[in-house]
DNA sequence: CGTCATTACCTTTGGCCACC
DNA sequence: GGTGGCCAAAGGTAATGACG
C-alpha cells in the first residue's frame, strides 16, 4: 500500500537529491571549516507533525564502523544490491558506539520520504557514550568528535602512550603498582604507627646473606629504621619473578623520585564494559571508571519492499561529547559464522575450536594466521568458552553426566535400542550392533582403562587394533561408578547379555560364542583364575613396562636386567618367552648370591613380580631349573641365541630412550614458560 | 508521526572458585 | 597458570502507551 504525492509537494532538495547522478559527496573534508557556508538542509522525511532534514549526505555500500556525525545530521544513503534486512541490522549493529534502543522499526505509510512515496520502517538509537579513567587527562576528556580520522586514533592512542610504563608490560606494571602503593602508604604515615615523622622515607635494601649458600634478599624499609628492633617498618619482598627487582631499587632509592604530581589516564572503555576501574594503578590510586555521556542520536529508514528499492538511510545527529570508543564490537558477518559453528560442535575446547578446519577455512579466507588478524576486537577471545558452554547447556539441558544420559534416553528411546544396552546408576554400557558382531568375529580383544574422561567415574575400553586401518576399532564401552570385583564381574557378565541381545539371530556367529562360554565353564571348574588368566590374557606391554622400572626403582640392582627383562616383549613364542624368564631368574640368583657372598644386603626383590598390577600379589611360583635332554639343549640354544639378539636390538633402542630422556631433561631445565602436561 | 518513558525480559560481562 | 562452570549485575531489546 502506498500512497502517491503530487509532484508539486516535492521541495526542491529532495528532487535534487533523489537525483542519484550527482550525488552529494563530503568523505574525509573538514566540516567544521564548511560549516560557514554549509549548503541548504535536506529533507529525508515528509511528516506533518515533524520533517526530518540532514545536512550533509554520503552515498556508500557499507556503513562505517564510526559513522560521521554533524548538528544538522549526517546521512548515510546505502545501497547494495539484493539488500536484505539482516544486511542492514548487520551494518547498524557493527557501529563502534555503545548505543541504546530509542524506539524500534516505527511503519510510516501515509507520507513520502527521501526514499520516494512508499512505506518505510524508521528506528532509533541514542549513542551511550564511553566510559572514562577519573584521572583521565582533560584534553582527551573534552575531545568531542563528529569524524573519528586516523589522526583522531593517534592522538587518542598518544594519551595513553603517555603514562610512565608501558601497558603491555605487565612486570613493569606490578612494580609501579608496587611502587606507588609503597609510596601513597607512607605519605598516609600508616606503616610505622606511632613513630611515624614527617623523614619516613621507604628505602629498598639487601639483607646480608645468613650463612655461606644464602643470598642477599630485597627489603623494603623506612629510612629511620636502625640496626635491632624498631618500630620504623620493615618488610621483606617476595622475588617470585612479578617484580622487577632492580626497577622497584631504582624508583625507591632514586635521589630523583617521580614527580609527585598526578598523572593522567588515558583508558578509554566501551560503555558496555562492566569494569569498576581502568586497568592502571596510578600514583593516586585505582581510577575508577566514569560514565562519559553522549546526546547524539542516530536514526535509520529503510523501505518495505527491500526488493524494489535496495536502499536505507542512516542518519546521525549531535556532537560525540567524548572520545571515540576503542574498537571492539565484533564485525557481526563473522560473529554469525562463529556462533553457527559452535552450535554444531559445542563439545570442543576452545582451543580445539580455534584450531579446528573450519576456523582454518575462515582464516584462510581472509588470508591471516589468526582471528585478531581480521579485526583487533578479536584481541579478547574471552567470549569463545563462554559461547561453548552455553551451545553445550542448550544441547545437552541436563548436563552431560548421569542425570542428562537418562534425560537423553527419555526423549530419544531409539538411544539405548541402538547404543546403550544397559543403564543403571552404577555402569554404562555402551556398544552397537556393528560392534557386536565385529566382536563374534575376533581372537582377542584389548582392555583398557581410562580414568581422565569422566571426573568421578571410570572408562572401561574393549577394543581390537585393526592393521588395516591402522587404527583402534572400539568393540565396548563401560563407564563405572564402582571399582569392586562385584561389578567388574557384572561388566562382563553385560558383555555377553550385549552381544547377545545384538547377534541372538546369528546362529552361527551364536554357535561359535555358546562354544566359547562353554569352553570357559568347563575350565573354569579345573582351573585356578591365575591359569585362566594365563590361557587367556595378555597384559599391556606399557604395564609391563612400567612393572620393569618399578622394580628398578624399588633397588633391584641386576646388570642389565631392563633390557633383557624388556626384550620378553619382543619375544615371538612361548618357547622363547619362558626361556627368557628363567634366563633371567638364574642370572638374579647369581647375582643374589655374589652379592650374598660379599656380605652386601640387597632389596628383597623378586622378579617373578614383574607382570601386570592384577597378579603382581601373588606369591611368585617356585621356579626348577630344567634338567635338558641333548635334542632340547641344541633347541635351547637357537634360542638363546635368538633371544641375545633381541636383547642387543632392545639395548641399542634403550640406549636412544636414555639420550632422548636426557635431552628432554635439559629442555625442561632452561629457564622458559612450562607447558601444561597431560599424563 | 516523532519522541519519550516505562516495563519486562534477554544477553553479555567481569569476577570468583575449583580443578587439573 | 590455564580452564571451565557458574553467578550477579548491568546493559540492551522489544513492546507499549502517552503526549505534542
Amino acid at each position: 500500500m502506498s500512497t502517491t504525492l503530487p509532484p508539486s509537494t516535492m521541495p526542491d532538495a529532495f528532487q535534487q537529491a533523489l537525483d542519484l547522478d550527482q550525488p552529494i559527496y563530503l568523505e574525509d573534508e573538514d566540516i567544521v571549516a564548511e560549516a560557514a557556508s554549509s549548503p541548504p538542509p535536506i529533507p529525508l522525511t515528509f511528516t506533518p507533525t515533524k520533517e526530518t532534514f540532514t545536512q550533509y549526505l554520503e552515498y556508500t555500500d557499507i556503513l562505517p564502523e564510526y559513522p560521521q556525525t554533524a548538528d544538522g545530521g549526517y546521512s548515510y544513503v546505502v545501497y547494495r544490491d539484493k539488500l536484505q534486512l539482516a544486511d542492514i541490522n548487520e551494518m547498524v549493529g557493527s557501529i563502534q558506539y555503545s548505543r541504546t534502543k530509542s524506539y524500534c522499526g516505527r511503519h510510516v505509510t501515509k507520507y513520502p520520504s527521501f526514499l520516494g512515496d512508499m512505506p518505510y520502517f524508521h528506528s532509533s538509537y541514542k549513542c551511550s557514550g564511553v566510559k572514562l579513567c577519573q584521572y583521565t587527562h582533560p584534553e582527551l576528556k573534552n575531545l568531542y568528535h563528529r569524524h573519528v580520522t586516523t589522526e583522531l586514533q593517534e592522538q587518542v592512542a598518544s594519551y595513553r602512550a603517555s603514562l610512565p610504563f608501558s601497558e603491555e608490560d605487565k612486570r613493569q606494571k606490578t612494580t609501579y603498582a608496587k611502587y606507588n602503593a609503597v609510596i601513597r602508604t607512607f605519605n598516609n604515615r600508616a606503616l610505622c604507627g606511632e613513630s611515624s615523622t614527617e623523614s619516613c622515607k621507604p628505602v629498598l635494601k639487601w639483607s646480608d646473606p645468613q650463612g655461606a649458600l644464602s643470598r642477599p634478599r630485597p627489603l623494603i624499609l623506612c629510612s629511620n629504621r636502625g640496626e635491632g628492633n624498631s618500630p620504623h617498618w620493615r618488610e621483606l619482598v617476595k622475588v617470585d619473578g612479578q617484580l622487577d627487582i632492580a626497577m622497584l631499587e631504582r624508583l625507591l632509592n632514586s635521589p630523583h623520585r617521580l614527580t609527585e604530581e598526578n598523572e593522567y589516564c588515558g583508558a578509554i572503555e566501551q560503555f558496555a564494559s562492566r569494569l569498576g576501574y581502568c586497568q592502571y594503578d596510578h600514583k593516586q590510586g585505582p581510577g575508577r571508571l566514569i560514565h562519559s555521556k553522549c546526546n547524539v542520536t542516530f536514526h535509520w529508514y529503510w523501505p518495505h519492499d527491500l526488493n524494489q528499492y535496495p536502499y536505507f538511510i542512516f542518519r546521525s545527529e549531535g556532537d560525540h561529547t567524548h572520545p571515540p570508543p576503542p574498537s571492539i564490537q565484533r564485525p557481526l558477518p563473522l560473529i554469525k559464522e562463529i556462533r553457527l559453528l559452535i552450535q554444531r560442535d559445542p563439545e570442543q575446547t576452545p582451543s580445539q575450536f580455534l584450531r579446528s578446519p573450519e576456523m582454518q577455512k575462515i582464516y584462510d579466507r581472509y588470508g591471516v594466521a589468526s582471528l585478531n588478524e581480521i579485526h583487533e576486537s578479536f584481541n579478547c577471545l574471552a567470549f569463545i568458552p563462554r559461547w561453548l558452554y552455553k551451545a553445550r547447556s542448550l544441547k545437552y539441558p541436563a548436563g552431560q553426566d548421569f542425570a542428562g544420559l537418562e534425560f537423553e534416553t527419555r526423549k530419544n528411546p531409539s538411544l539405548v535400542q541402538s547404543y546403550i544396552p544397559f543403564l543403571s546408576e552404577d555402569i554404562i554400557v555402551c556398544m552397537t550392533e556393528q560392534q557386536a558382531r565385529m566382536f563374534l568375529t575376533l581372537e582377542s580383544v584389548e582392555i583398557d582403562m581410562s580414568f581422565k574422561r569422566y571426573r568421578d567415574a571410570k572408562e572401561l575400553v574393549l577394543a581390537v587394533f585393526l592393521p588395516e586401518q591402522s587404527g583402534i576399532f572400539t568393540l565396548y564401552r563401560v563407564i563405572t561408578y564402582k571399582e569392586t570385583t562385584e561389578s567388574y564381574t557384572r561388566i562382563f557378565t553385560l558383555i555377553d547379555d550385549a552381544i547377545y541381545s545384538y547377534t541372538r539371530f546369528m546362529d552361527m556367529d551364536l554357535g561359535q560364542y555358546k562354544g566359547l562360554a562353554v569352553y570357559l565353564q568347563e575350565h573354569c571348574d579345573n582351573l585356578s583364575h591365575r591359569d585362566i588368566i594365563e590361557e587367556l590374557v595378555i597384559f599391556c606391554r606399557i604395564h609391563f613396562e612400567r612393572g620393569v622400572r618399578g622394580l628398578v626403582k624399588k633397588g633391584l640392582t641386576m646388570p642389565g636386567f631392563t633390557a633383557r627383562a624388556i626384550a620378553l616383549l619382543n619375544v615371538e613364542t612361548a618357547e622363547e618367552w619362558m626361556l627368557g624368564t628363567q634366563f633371567i631368574i638364574a642370572l638374579n640368583r647369581q647375582n643374589k648370591a655374589q652379592q650374598e657372598a660379599q656380605n652386601t644386603p640387597t632389596q628383597d626383590t623378586e622378579i617373578t613380580n614383574v607382570t601386570s598390577s592384577g597378579v603382581q600379589k601373588e606369591s611368585p611360583r617356585a621356579t626348577v631349573q630344567p634338567t635338558l635332554t641333548l635334542e632340547a639343549q641344541i633347541r635351547e640354544q637357537e634360542l638363546r641365541k635368538r633371544f641375545l639378539e633381541l636383547q642387543q636390538s632392545n639395548d641399542l633402542l634403550e640406549k636412544e630412550l636414555q639420550n632422548r630422556r636426557i635431552r628432554e631433561e635439559e629442555e625442561e631445565a632452561r629457564p622458559q614458560r612450562k607447558s601444561r602436561r597431560r599424563t
